[in-house]
DNA sequence: ATCCTTCGTTGGAACGGTCCAATTAGTATG
DNA sequence: CATACTAATTGGACCGTTCCAACGAAGGAT
């Protein structure tokens, strides 16, 4: 539709003035007559002029854009990061482009390729599986910020996470208040952040004095399979669980459940993440709250200061997790052993 | 960082071609011979030359960009709406550009201006807040589909919802199936989609002889509106209740557990939507289920026809939803008066 | 009147691609 | 061996901006 767009050129000649001058007015270069200024601006309104941002970007060499690699927009948690996000790079008058990586870690490539053709200026990755040499190479040509993850640096790159190690610190401790020493950990698989959470709790218990009462039960970090998990752990007669992720721990409440148990007079669950599902009132969970918006404006603030100083050594910003109290634990009862 | 990118230029002065022929050999064209398309390809190779997207959208006057405006990432309906739209777009070689409306309706505009004027070809609005007249003009210049509304249509122009009034026949019927008849609709507030469940909702209870029953309490869409709203059903002694969507209906049923009833074997809770959180074990709701990665992906597949063919005039697809049943419906039981 | 300044304005050269018309190389035909 | 084609290659214009160097007009100072 519509026959051709109107360019800069169109308003310059339906204002009567040189598409340069044009150009200054339209960006309030304080050095065009107040005169000039509104005959442009209403010419400008006129016709629909609207700025065609491919071609600045080639002009000026600059697109004000970053880009966004989300790992899986399902998950609550990857949403309220990109939350944060979107208004704090807003605000600086950069747009974002969003892509999902989806199926496979080939596919989170080619995304990322499509990205920079469009010149991003800046790179956020909200959980990625990138191989680290993939990562590196692309960290070292343009400013890139890792969120959740902190276990690789390189020149030109950042990460913005919480303490996934305290965070589960945090967790045990909660249980161990309320008299639990049967607590059981089900990890959420084979990735960095679920080692570090693992790595929590075992440390949490051994300083409690529980160490002998460690056990970590394989899982992963749906509903499905932590209701998988959960059935596996109940084997160990546990009085609470420690889940690596809320999604899970709903799971893994289900399963509490259908084995005849109640959450948390028999079994308490705790959760990690703090995604605003778990405070629906129905499912009133108590969890290991990230502050996800503010992980994601801290992304953001990192990159736009990367974009105008490349040369900032890496940095990791660990953001502090809170105990979230909820309904889902409660004292420990002493069971029959 | 990195000294000025490669252009083509650079890789045709490397392979000692002319930068016409790199062009054409780099877009797969028949007509360059094997040996220069090697060696392009190769030099292109080593100078890690990666084409500007803003140049060539500039030169061929096409930006093969979409642009996406979601209400609220946090509702995960979108969410699922939005992988479909993802899946499609990708497959034609587009790419998306996506914006949140966020608080004000003045800011979705702004937000489509941006998009805008990066020449995004097409425009998809998973709902949205714009005044119908605003709609319109954007509609007339650039090719627009609405999802999950049906409410609006002109020129340039196209719809892809569920038939909310079916739906909620489909909810009705369902519980009348199991011998309720006092049914309660908790409405979603003030919207275009709330209004239409509330119509079927309606329809439905006249045509089973309920007319007498109707109820209809005013809610919103969130957790803690569906809560409320149930509470205040509550004075009419339902035996069911009809939610407006799943958050709501969540809610809901916190409310009704709060006050000493069991769900389903008390009251009944039945939502609308489908998404995926409702599936958790935990939750188990039953629901009317839009199919939202296929609403997503036909809105996609309008969006691209509509692309290559403006004049096509406007058009809604409706799809049907399904009714999933789960455990949060069951027999009514007769209570006394 | 002449020379400086300052202010407002302007033409034109980028930016990095695509694509068309023109040119050259290569091959087959008579 | 000239001729006619076809295949392969190339220069240059163009897309819509920005920005720089240059320019004219209008005062102000000498």
């Amino acid at each position: 539709m519509s026959t051709t767009r109107p360019t800069i050129r169109d308003v310059a000649s339906r204002a009567g003035m040189s598409k340069s001058l044009v150009s200054l007015a339209l960006s309030g270069s304080p050095k065009v007559s107040e005169k000039s200024r509104v005959r442009i601006e209403q010419a400008a309104a006129e016709l629909g002029y609207r700025p065609n941002a491919a071609a600045r970007s080639l002009s000026v060499r600059r697109s004000r854009t970053i880009g966004v690699l989300i790992l899986d927009l399902h998950n609550p948690v990857f949403a309220e990061i990109l939350d944060g996000v979107h208004t704090e790079v807003r605000q600086h008058g950069f747009s974002t482009m969003l892509v999902t990586g989806g199926e496979s870690p080939s596919l989170e490539q080619a995304e990322i390729e499509t990205l920079r053709e469009f010149q991003v200026e800046g790179l956020i990755l909200i959980s990625h599986r990138l191989p680290t040499d993939v990562l590196r190479t692309i960290a070292a040509d343009v400013p890139t910020v890792v969120v959740t993850r902190d276990d690789i640096v390189a020149p030109g790159m950042d990460s913005v996470s919480n303490d996934d190690v305290a965070g589960a610190q945090l967790a045990v401790e909660h249980l161990v208040g309320l008299g639990h020493t049967r607590i059981v950990y089900l990890s959420g698989g084979d990735n960095p952040v679920s080692h570090l959470r693992a790595a929590g709790y075992s440390a949490a218990m051994t300083a409690h004095g529980l160490g002998d009462h460690i056990r970590v039960v394989p899982g992963g970090l749906t509903d499905a399979t932590g209701y998988r998990a959960a059935e596996a752990a109940l084997e160990f007669e546990p009085t609470a669980l420690f889940v690596a992720n809320d999604i899970a721990a709903i799971g893994a409440i289900a399963a509490v459940e259908n084995a005849g148990l109640r959450v948390p007079e028999d079994v308490s669950v705790i959760g990690y993440d703090g995604i605003s599902l778990g405070a629906l009132r129905r499912v009133n969970l108590t969890t290991i709250g990230q502050p996800l918006a503010e992980l994601g404006r801290q992304a953001a603030e990192r990159i736009l200061h990367r974009i105008s100083h490349p040369d900032t050594p890496p940095h990791r910003d660990h953001l502090v997790a809170d105990l979230m109290v909820r309904g889902t634990t409660g004292p420990a009862v002493i069971r029959p052993n």
